[in-house]
DNA sequence: GACCAGGCACATC
DNA sequence: GATGTGCATGGT
């Protein structure tokens, strides 16, 4: 008996031209992103551990509560009582948990990096992104996120609004592994932290404005791309 | 009031 | 290995 195969183009496609067009037409529709939304490195591990399963605009609350006590700081937040850095982080939702994450992730700083981020960076890739994925609470698209936008580094961030898109442009099927789409979108494109910045945040803008508001994927400018591919 | 939003760990089968 | 569940707020 045949049973039914999803199929996907990653299956059996070059990826590479559907994937550098896609993102040249979404960069002359948006412009440079210049992401991730934050003013330091340190902000943009605690806005990813924040954000988790959570909308943005919560997570931006949670920050500026935290700035307006003066406490995004590695030293001063990880001396901060838990209990008062949940209070304070509340309105990004799952409070408790997240400050728990949070102070696992400072424990991991000072412990292996002096509480420096910057220090983080002279570790190479494969070895850090294990490091980060050993700390209790940092999944695979949190600690890509940290990767990427606090520390350069060249990796492509899998997250729902990727999954949507690579989805509608049948890159890949639905309920494929974090591993695999993120190994399309790596060998597919030039090994760049630059362009893994801009691509991901082109993806997320595209997936906010358009497919929110018209989730009709026949209209979206994209679906021309995958029409190209059949 | 229901549903959704940039996950993750843990228990269970 | 796959699936289900708890964690929680704020906007629509």
């Amino acid at each position: 008996m045949n049973l039914p195969v999803k199929k996907s183009l990653s299956c059996n496609n070059n990826l590479k031209p559907i994937l550098l067009r896609v993102y040249s037409l979404l960069y002359k529709i948006y412009g440079p992103r210049h992401w991730w939304p934050a003013n330091s490195s340190f902000e943009v591990v605690v806005g990813a551990i924040l954000t988790q399963n959570t909308n943005w605009s919560n997570v931006e609350k949670a920050i500026t509560n935290l700035k307006g006590e003066k406490l995004l700081r590695p030293l001063t937040l990880r001396n901060l009582n838990s209990k008062r850095l949940a209070a304070l982080i509340r309105p990004s939702g799952y409070y408790n948990i997240k400050a728990k994450r949070l102070k696992n992730f400072l424990d991991f700083l000072f412990l292996n990096y002096d509480g420096k981020l910057s220090r983080m960076r002279h570790t190479p890739l494969k070895t850090l992104r294990k490091e980060i994925l050993g700390i209790n609470g940092i999944g695979q698209e949190t600690a890509d996120s940290i990767l990427l936008y606090a520390l350069g580094k060249p990796v492509f961030v899998i997250d729902a609004y990727t999954r949507r898109i690579a989805e509608c442009l049948c890159i890949t099927c639905a309920g494929s592994k974090y591993d695999d789409l993120q190994a399309v979108f790596m060998k597919n494109l030039p090994c760049d932290a630059r362009i893994f910045n801009e691509y991901h945040a082109l993806l997320v803008t595209h997936s906010k404005t358009v497919c929110k508001t018209r989730p009709d994927c026949e209209k979206c400018i994209l679906h021309k791309e995958k029409g190209e591919r059949r």
